[in-house]
DNA sequence: AGGGGGTATGTCAGTCACTGACAAGGAGTG
DNA sequence: CACTCCTTGTCAGTGACTGACATACCCCCT
């Protein structure tokens, strides 16, 4: 099974956060990490299809938990209302992250390598928002622009916090719905 | 200046797109691209930093085109309205610029190195965009919400119709504009 | 105990993106 | 003609990533 057996993965994963934090991405090579894991370079690369990717692997967890609150949602909510409600479903285990979300953050937010695969994974979580709104009968359009303009609002909250505990979680994530909803009232 | 001397950055991008149409992005390598335009792969970056840039071009007329758009508008209008205002500006624009995107656009739609590279790209627009924002006196949380949400819309419309011309791009930014604010109205 | 298969890892060689240093040619200017 | 700037070529090197093959270890079955 994946991780259970010697922990390399977790090793490299370890290492990698130290030595980028310590010498920037940029100037720690593949090889470097995977000495430092007890691995060889090759080995590096099977855990992971690429340098970037060793940063980026929590997501499938939150995805999830995502996708189940929409679908636990009342029927009757309106497809912004379900994503915020999602979100705030999810404030535990994003809490219980935050040791491991912090350091890795400081990394990606200085190495413009790491902010664009950041991105793609951020698309592909809108993608994955807009299926479960969809699967609510909500049309196409409306769940894509939805759980877009709803991420950006989500990844505004959440990276805010990662730089100061401060206000929580949930304080924020009602700053930017508030502010989300303002936007559109005043625009009419 | 840049692109009078002797075409050759042109040249470039030209063979570029066409390579990547006929073998694929990652079949591709730079020195065929170079080859191809008559250069040598040392050359080729000398005019893009990477293999994917040589795609990502045309962005700073757009952006600027924009911007002024945004300057320009009316003091009155909210955030929204005045992203969907700019955006009108630019269809010409675009229109004149059909006939190269399309093709760019295929090939970008099935690498997803490249789809990465056009997110970041997206994101630096919507950065801009905030930014013009902010000096219409638009607070900072709610510009970048509102330049996310507007740039959501403004892709949808301007990526669906470089798939088909059918509805135009102005018809395009009234359904996506719409469907915005309906989705504001269905979440009081 | 012994054999067999599966999984994790190492080793090696190769391709290709990208970079720095230096040289060469050509256009314009005094 | 000499000087200079700008563009390009050449060469050598680093590092990300891949495919092929070999090896060691663990677990299960007989």
């Amino acid at each position: 099974m994946a991780g259970s057996t010697s922990g390399a993965r977790a090793r490299l994963q370890q290492s990698a956060v130290e030595l980028f934090r310590a010498r920037g991405f940029d100037r720690t090579t593949a090889a470097e990490i995977a000495a430092r894991a007890g691995v060889t370079e090759r080995t590096f690369f099977r855990y992971f299809p690429d340098k970037r990717e060793v940063l980026f692997d929590g997501q499938a967890v939150l995805v999830e938990a995502l996708i189940a609150a929409i679908a636990d949602a009342p029927r009757e909510l309106g497809p912004l209302d379900v994503l915020f409600r999602a979100f705030r479903a999810v404030i535990p285990l994003l809490e219980n992250n935050r040791p491991f979300a912090k350091p890795r953050q400081e990394v990606i937010s200085v190495t413009p390598a790491l902010q664009e695969r950041e991105l793609a994974k951020l698309e592909a979580l809108s993608d994955a928002l807009a299926a479960a709104l969809e699967a609510r009968t909500v049309s196409q359009l409306h769940a894509s622009l939805a759980a877009r303009a709803g991420m950006a609002a989500f990844a505004e909250a959440t990276l805010s916090w990662l730089d100061a505990s401060e206000p929580g979680l949930a304080e924020r994530l009602d700053s930017v719905e508030a502010a989300l909803k303002d936007l559109l009232r005043q625009d009419l």
